[in-house]
DNA sequence: CCTAATCTGCACTTTTTAGTCAAGATTACT
DNA sequence: AGTAATCTTGACTAAAAAGTGCAGATTAGG
């Protein structure tokens, strides 16, 4: 259960272009040097940000990149699937589905279960968080922060 | 952030041995047929829980795995540490710790925080679950079910 | 129209992860 | 001792992810 270092870094360009602002433009010249990747990888990474319709770009000469929408209607959820899925594959036991008695003394239902527990635990917090929250301050931050039971704040998870 | 093959399968078969129970014992070829996986496969697996101590192998005719303690000191969130990690690399910002004002305002400690969020909701169902939780009935594996808040039990994550 | 700054797309190489193979060592049973 | 069932090891191949390079298209400004 590791992130990808698309993941990694393609939020970080989302975040980087968020702070720029409305109206605001951020370059891959930019974007690459300030999180030091390359500018061909930077570029790779907004090619899946733009297909996902995060963000949009303008080319030629003060091009750059921009949010295509309001940084509070871009779920972080959202942006994870797009840059390397959210999934956990443990599709087996689908058979067993209902058959209570049977599917929990398996190997394919416990682990199954698990993973679900994971997968729901994550959404907590993916599935809740937009852009915006990632560029508000400390406070505002503490929103979403604040639904990770046994979290009372941003300093006592960073 | 996927799971890895290591992890699914190793904890696939990891509850099966535990199924086995006290002194039971299972072979390579059993769990490579019932996890559809190949023998050799199965095997390489299985050697990085030996060495991470969550089993033991006893060799020649009559040989297999069994578990080398007792399932309910066996953690889960340890197993996956030792099948592919459950790290989350955004390593940045160390330099900013503590400097609240300007951290918050910055891409490195938007996203790192975010990462701390994911990773200490995902190790409230990791780190509180044992391998006893997974082979019990369905009433006990609420258990650590419960410890997800919006989840009622078993089925309603299921 | 020319130039410089920028994104675009595709093919390529490198690195990591997944998965296979074969030869060897150990044990129970007869 | 012999045999069959089992784990052990390390080297190998295959597939996926990460990262690079380059030729082209677009735009602003002189």
């Amino acid at each position: 259960m590791k992130l990808s270092a698309n993941e990694e870094y393609g939020l970080r360009c989302l975040v980087r272009i968020g702070y720029a602002g409305e109206g605001g433009n951020v370059t891959i010249p930019e974007m690459s040097q300030a999180e030091g990747v390359s500018p061909a990888y930077a570029a790779k990474i907004l090619r899946v940000l733009r297909k996902g319709g995060f963000v949009k770009a303008a080319r030629g000469k003060d091009g750059g990149y921009t949010l295509a929408r309001p940084a509070e209607s871009i779920v972080i959820g959202d942006v994870m699937d797009v840059l390397g899925g959210r999934i956990f594959e443990s599709s087996f036991c689908d058979s067993h589905a209902g058959q209570a008695a049977i599917c929990t003394r398996s190997v394919d239902c416990s682990v199954r279960s698990l993973w679900r527990a994971v997968q729901v635990s994550v959404d907590q917090v993916l599935s809740k968080a937009t852009l915006r929250d990632l560029l508000q301050n400390e406070e505002d931050m503490n929103t979403w922060v604040r639904a990770i039971p046994g979290a009372k704040g941003l300093h006592s998870i960073q």
